[in-house]
DNA sequence: CCCGTCAGTCAAAGCGCTTTGAAATTATCT
DNA sequence: AGATAATTTCAAAGCGCTTTGACTGACGGG
């Protein structure tokens, strides 16, 4: 069933048809609704193929995801994200295209999006740390939002990102407050945007009260559970380990934890651990008292404002970029507790 | 850039344009050549709009994953599945639509996805005991590729799986050669097809040795890191504990974990724990003795797997539905031992 | 009663490709 | 050389929508 069929059935042009399904004002009430019963009677829904060419809009949104060469990791938050996204799109009548880009030919792959009309508008995910994507879609005056900042970038742009300076600045801020004093940093890989600003807030809270860092209880690195696992362990095997953990992500923590416990010490007592938490579904951190001590913000929660956000930005571009800053939430469970007595 | 300016500025034909990018055997080798250079020289890619609506095509395939209303959850392996079929999709010049869908109004989603064009064909995730889906599919005759199977269904389709019976057969077998008499089993939801398998492949091990199965020690749930502690925990302070755990998934696994150490019990000596491991990249079993015992295998390669058979379904429809049916890997770790003697 | 206005409807053009069927050119064979 | 076949190119139709600009009646004011 398509436009011509079912206006030829209803005896009408076309042009009404089309106008009468599309809330266009110069159709009379009663025409629309007879078209509306006969679409639904018939189950007709136009052609997007048809409808993007005549438009010029695809009705899609492009979630591109950086793939390394060189590990090939995927980043666990990705799903809730692209949950979050999907709900806004859904409302919105607009699809999501994933595509996964080897970090070598992103340049060509942005440019073929938009060249071929596939999409709308993309969203950045995995921004490094003077990322060339952002100016490379300004110079296509494609509409873009990142999930994350780029520093050290002249041109403005779109974003929805979390506090990640404040977040670990409060995190390192906390376990002082317990009297720690050796507080290690486990980081996510520094190249990423995101990872420079935590290490900042965490080294932040330690100059607020007169403590220097000391690299050797700062990693970085991808955040595995096992990455996770061996960093910790080296630290608490080494001299003057540390009594507190500042950690990136539920999933290296959790390595942490394995390594806290096989080294012979108690979490929560001996060694507390705050941990940034995007609340994936699968690892929430149920119970009356949560077993981690967190600071939590919901990842799909930002996908969703991320596409929301594009979704505006590609209805009425907007003169000021628009920017959304989400603060973390901390709340403390039974991973931390007073720094032990020497 | 379009067809007709370039083929404006070589003094050719549209049609000659077109079939010389497109690889067509009546063009002129020299033609084609000096039409592929212009085409590189400006950037000319031809409009995926346009194309699709010329074509009836849409060069595009659907990942459709229900979203259960009640829990929300989200499945951890989806990412590494998607990024593996995004491999084959790209080869072929296909894109990626990816959908989460409420259960609740499937069947609209797949009739809407067909009679609006957006897709060639789709990957069906989660399938269910007696899946709806693949009636409806059929009926809709759009190519589709299950990954995972549903059993009770006469129909025939094309799938991809693991063999999950067979790997929990092994798994149990396992545990049962090392002396293990109480097997408990940490399944997933057995409404999932994936589960009752799994589950069906548990008991024929226990049964084959004379064993009968004890409800006691046989849970069912979503694969959560809590919901593993809570019933690995529940079940080892009961009364007649089992001293082995076969666990679908290492996420649910690392709660077990957790369970063990904290009744004072050490894994791979007082407990023996199996895992199925889905080789998602972030819990990556590593070390040249991996941690957990498991069955893997790759989800990522499955993904890879179903989405190239769904390209060759597309290509030219089968007579016979093809069917892949892949075996996991049984590796040895730390987390089995001999049981303890009573 | 005529004319301007407005609401409602329509025919046709256009979006940028592919593909059909015909035409023009070149090669091959007697 | 002429006839036939093979190769190369082309003009035009078609894919299913949206949208422009024109048209038709109905209505009300002068």
């Amino acid at each position: 069933m398509n436009l011509k069929e079912l206006s030829a059935r209803l005896g009408l042009s076309q042009t009404t048809v089309s106008r009468a399904l599309n809330g266009y004002p110069e159709v009379n009430e009663a025409t629309r609704r007879r078209v509306r019963e006969a679409a639904a009677e018939h189950g007709y829904h136009p052609s997007m193929r048809a409808k993007s060419l005549a438009t010029g809009q695809s009705f899609t949104i492009g979630h591109v995801i950086p793939i390394s060469t060189k590990n090939e990791l995927l980043n666990p938050i990705l799903t809730d994200f692209l949950a979050g996204a999907s709900e806004a799109y859904e409302r919105a009548g607009y699809d999501l295209l994933l595509l996964f880009i080897a970090d070598l030919d992103e340049d060509r792959a942005y440019r073929e999006l938009v060249t071929r009309g596939k999409v709308d508008g993309v969203i950045v995910h995995g921004p490094k740390l003077a990322d060339s994507r952002i100016g490379l879609l300004h110079e296509l005056e494609l509409p873009f939002v990142v999930h994350g900042r780029s520093t050290q970038l002249a041109q403005d742009y779109n974003w929805v990102d979390v506090n990640n300076r404040h977040a670990f600045y409060r995190a390192t801020g906390l376990l002082l407050d317990l009297g720690h004093r050796r507080i290690a940093l486990l980081n996510g890989l520094e190249i990423m945007d995101f990872a420079t600003r935590r290490r900042d807030g965490y080294l932040k809270a330690l100059e607020d009260r007169g403590l220097s860092a000391d690299p050797a209880i700062m990693a970085q690195d991808e955040m595995t559970e096992s990455l996770g696992y061996n960093a910790a362990k080296s630290m608490l095997e080494a001299d003057n380990p540390p009594t507190a953990f500042v950690v990136a992500s539920v999933i290296m923590a959790i390595g942490v934890r394995l390594a806290v416990q096989e080294t012979g010490r108690r979490l929560g007592k001996d060694i507390s651990v705050v941990v940034f938490d995007d609340d994936l579904s699968y690892f929430r951190n149920v119970g009356s008292i949560p077993f981690f001590t967190t600071i939590r913000s919901s990842v799909r929660i930002a996908g969703q404002l991320a596409a929301e956000m594009l979704l505006e930005v590609i209805r009425d571009p907007p003169t000021e970029p628009k920017q959304t800053l989400l603060e973390a939430e901390l709340t403390v469970g039974q991973s931390t507790g007073p720094a032990p007595n020497t």
